[in-house]
DNA sequence: ACCTGAACACCGTTCAAGT
DNA sequence: ACCTGAACACCGTTCAAGT
């Protein structure tokens, strides 16, 4: 795309002739901007400004706001590449694909809040629940257990990136959370006392690993209720 | 307190006296805008409304909006009423702790969505967690697992509240996502479509009920990562 | 059909001025 | 010390008017 840019930057008008707008743009632009200025930098009229017209211009594209959040989180799946099915084990590639939707939440910091508040319904989403339930299956866990499975994991998930993504959002906020932990009372509180270290221990990708294996673990080892 | 106001009600002057600001009623009367209008209707500025006075004035007993949300919610968690210790085996004591606080972050929508983004470091959230270390302990979980148990334990529970918590913010766009999983292609998405009907049932509370002794089981069950 | 500017009805936060 | 009005720098969304 920017080889035979070599020859000489031939000068445009006034103006740049003015990309047409389109929904991907506007997406495209979205991502950037959630991107390089956080999930609090992101609004219609900055995306607008981008892309050189007014915020009202966008509504022919984007319903409103939450559609384009349920836009952008659908787009941003598109990137996660799954693992073959029958390369690895069942409970290997399970883990990949949930590390790998979790990492992508983490590099884009304001997706994890959108993920959390959005219920993704896109082709992208579902091809990763495919993926997952596939999994589950092979590794012979019942369907309706991984019906519900499924969405125990992903929510857990995302609430650990949105969790994140809320603690670098306000670094002091959750310093002061860490603080108060730190300084709790021995006599009040014996136990968050003694274990106050390993609470706010571990990196985050150990932990996580744990917690998935956690609740592997636990659908495997736990029937459904029974129905009435 | 509304007893002996039988008597008459003592015309005050023009405005009622107007009651004194305090930390204290900036967090009762923000606890009651969220409860009548939802978390999309919680402001500074209506709060200050509501007290008869202008946005300015709050911030002689609130550092700003994220310091109110965290006064808010550990106001709210002092309403829990614990189990007392030895009264039933340690397990439902823990799903008793757990489902009290779904249930107080239900009752107050915007609460569930504030729980997500703060992390709470009041005296009262310390209680919750002091009860919850005592459960696991009690059931043989050694300490750093109990550490991260709690972790995954609360994590989860608020993550199901605020997921409920922006669905009924939002009905329109969730059904519209419900229609998305209803309408799935059988031949893209085979296994999605096959278990589409149980990935929307369930009433939360026995989905919930499930999910949590899944997460004990596999905890009991998990193995901490071995230190290096 | 698409784009636009202006307006509407809001926000959180700061600040100088009052008591 | 506390309270206030006004201002600042923003929001999402709508609408009449233009092309």
């Amino acid at each position: 795309m920017t080889n035979k840019s070599k020859r000489e930057i031939i000068s445009r008008r006034d103006r740049p002739a003015k990309a047409p707008l389109s929904r991907d743009v506007i997406i495209a632009t979205a991502l950037n901007i959630i991107e390089s200025e956080g999930w609090s930098g992101l609004s219609l009229r900055k995306v607008a400004t981008a892309l050189d017209t007014g915020a009202a211009s966008l509504y022919v594209y984007v319903d409103n706001l939450q559609d384009l959040h349920s836009l952008m989180l659908d787009r941003a799946l598109g990137a996660i590449r799954l693992p073959e099915p029958a390369v690895t084990n069942w409970r290997d590639r399970l883990k990949v694909i949930l590390v790998s939707y979790l990492h992508l939440l983490y590099e884009k910091p304001g997706l994890a809040r959108i993920a959390m508040s959005t219920m993704p319904s896109g082709a992208n989403y579902l091809r990763i629940i495919e993926h997952i339930l596939a999994a589950l299956k092979e590794g012979g866990i019942e369907d309706d257990k991984a019906a519900w499975g499924v969405d125990l994991l992903t929510l857990y998930v995302t609430a650990v990136a949105a969790e994140q993504s809320s603690r670098d959002d306000q670094a002091e906020v959750v310093n002061q959370a860490d603080q108060a932990l730190r300084q709790v009372s021995a006599l009040d509180f014996p136990l968050v006392f003694a274990l106050k270290e390993q609470m706010l221990s571990g990196e985050g990708d150990v932990r996580v690993d744990w917690a998935i294996d956690v609740m592997i673990n636990g659908i495997l080892a736990t029937p459904l209720p029974a129905h009435e």
